[in-house]
DNA sequence: CATCTGATGCGACTGAGTCGCATTAAGTCA
DNA sequence: TGACTTAATGCGACTCAGTCGCATCAGATG
């Protein structure tokens, strides 16, 4: 499960600064760890990672700073389709819209962008008056290669 | 969290009997109060819902109903932007594509629909080479109402 | 440097979902 | 219709993600 990018490098430090927010040591490690994964990291392997560098880092901390992240827009959760259990995904997030694919069968997951879904947003912020937060667009099912190479069950969704 | 219709009333029951499904009580009874349920169901709804029917259900059977209705693409799992814990919700496909909008702030699940969708939905198979089983966009933000009202913190994530 | 207040560590807890196994009941065929 | 086969159910123990209350700690501020 690699990003596909880890280009641009948001310095979320700064911008928590600048939220006026509380710069705590883990708290800024957790950032940057995030910040410099190249996959996507649910929690545990967040926590796991942080442990190498503090090893008295809880639990409790990385779901608060995740929370913290999240309200104020940072990052963006992921389901990628609960490909592999109930456990949520972390990204930073960036100025442009994307989304992700995820494969039942090989478990890839593909970041993919298109200009129709930044269109869609904005139709629909128009068209319901809803002020949007946060989109999530999720896609599952069966990636270029592995519908050539077979015809049999997906993993866990669609047809049987 | 009111569904905008259940109008249209697929008989999931046939379809299970034709693909060769085990019809068991249990089952006809699940895919029945999912059909003529008119709220978005979560696993502990739908049990509690049909423990008033038979006492003896059991939670596992629910689960497991769930997971085969989702294998054979009858029904589709919602997160609805977990603005109420990580419980998932389930609602019977329909041919047309919509998908959900949440506001943080009231909690009211709006449903939409707009061509734009079913053209990106097009456009992502033909540009990646998926072959799509399931589609899932969920927004979360701020509905017409609460933005008009205040300009207070949203209810779980969003701008601080 | 002292103070204030919000953040952390901790461990117990919750709630959703899973699993293995003994028992039950659909579907089938004589 | 009744016997048979095999898949589904009920059950309870279990796992795993995430939460909570509280005592302690450490940023930020003057």
């Amino acid at each position: 499960m690699t990003k596909a990018s880890a280009l641009h490098r948001p310095h979320l430090v700064k911008r928590l600064a600048a939220e006026g927010i509380r710069l705590t040591a883990q708290r800024k490690m957790l950032v940057e760890i995030i910040q410099d994964s190249s996959d996507h990291l649910d929690a545990a392997s967040l926590l796991r990672l942080a442990k190498k560098r503090d090893s008295h880092i809880h639990r409790a901390t990385v779901y608060r700073t995740l929370d913290l992240l999240k309200r104020l827009s940072l990052i963006d959760e992921l389901d990628l389709m609960h490909l592999e259990g109930e456990k949520h995904f972390y990204e930073v997030r960036t100025k442009s819209e994307h989304f992700h694919l995820a494969c039942f069968r090989c478990g890839k997951i593909v970041e993919h962008k298109t200009p129709t879904f930044e269109l869609l947003k904005k139709e629909i912020s128009k068209q319901t008056g809803f002020r949007i937060n946060v989109i999530r667009l999720e896609v599952g099912g069966e990636c270029r290669n592995c519908g050539a190479q077979s015809s049999n069950l997906p993993r866990k969704v669609g047809v049987p």
